[in-house]
DNA sequence: TACTAAGTTGAGTATTTTAGTCAACAATAA
DNA sequence: TTATTGTTGACTAAAATACTCAACTTAGTA
């Protein structure tokens, strides 16, 4: 039940860029650099954000990312669904058709209880919400950063 | 973010003993044939539930496994802590030593919160819930395993 | 028009985890 | 004492993960 470098790292660089962004487009490699994430991977997280139209990019000279909504309009669930999938543990809740047992299967049922303690989590905690904790939490390190 | 056979399969054969265990020592091997699970594999994953004295086994004819305790005091957050440890979704949830930015890593919040989230749902519910809800759910069809 | 600073894409790979199998062994009841 | 059952540990194939590398495209800037 462990999340992947993809969800870990993706959500710190969005937020990275959320913090970010009043400056104009920020550069991938600043993220990268800021987040301790190497600048080729970071490269393959962002494809799927971009693709899905959450974030978009400016190429040459004064480039970067830029977020297309405001933080306040990103819910987690929506980023986790982009970077890591659905955050059931196991398909068959998505998919019933997956298994022959899925009709009569508690287990599922459990899941499925999982699944939706999980997505109410996510679908009330914003990137905004996300931003302001963290200027509430880390003042002086975020400051640091800024330089 | 999801669960590996582990927890899947493990959670099953718990429950499929928890519905037979009124007739005694129940065979590993006919849980794997009801649970459609191989044997070999199954004797991997009962392994931690007797090392943590959830399950008790005896040898030998007329052997086979038994649960220690009613399945209305064996909670889920139990099991699945024995089979695939914590649930929370970063380690640094658990240890924040693992990593430096823990004291100022808003990110680690929300896969606290989500912790917690699943947490509350595991210590809620018993085997106990699950062999009854499997009672109600499918009568025939835990019919014919009987036969 | 170069030139350079970005992001984009796809191929490739080392490492780790998962999901098992196999075989020798140990205990126990008949 | 023998058949039955669980125990343990070594081993392994396959998949997923977490990257790196390199060639390419786009867009400002001199």
């Amino acid at each position: 039940m462990k999340l992947s470098t993809r969800g870990r790292y993706g959500l710190r660089a969005l937020l990275d860029l959320a913090i970010h962004q009043g400056e104009g487009p920020v550069l991938l490699k600043h993220i990268a650099r800021r987040q301790e994430i190497s600048l080729p991977y970071l490269e393959h997280l962002i494809t799927p954000l971009i693709a899905a139209s959450l974030v978009k990019s400016r190429r040459g000279a004064r480039g970067g990312v830029l977020l297309v909504k405001p933080p306040s309009e990103i819910k987690l669930s929506e980023v986790l669904q982009l970077l890591e999938g659905s955050v059931a543990p196991v398909e068959c809740v998505n998919n019933p058709a997956l298994c022959d047992r899925s009709a009569v299967c508690v287990t599922r049922d459990v899941w499925s209880e999982l699944k939706e303690a999980m997505t109410q989590v996510l679908d009330s905690t914003t990137l905004q919400d996300l931003v302001e904790r963290q200027r509430q939490k880390g003042q002086t390190e975020t400051k640091m950063y800024y330089i």
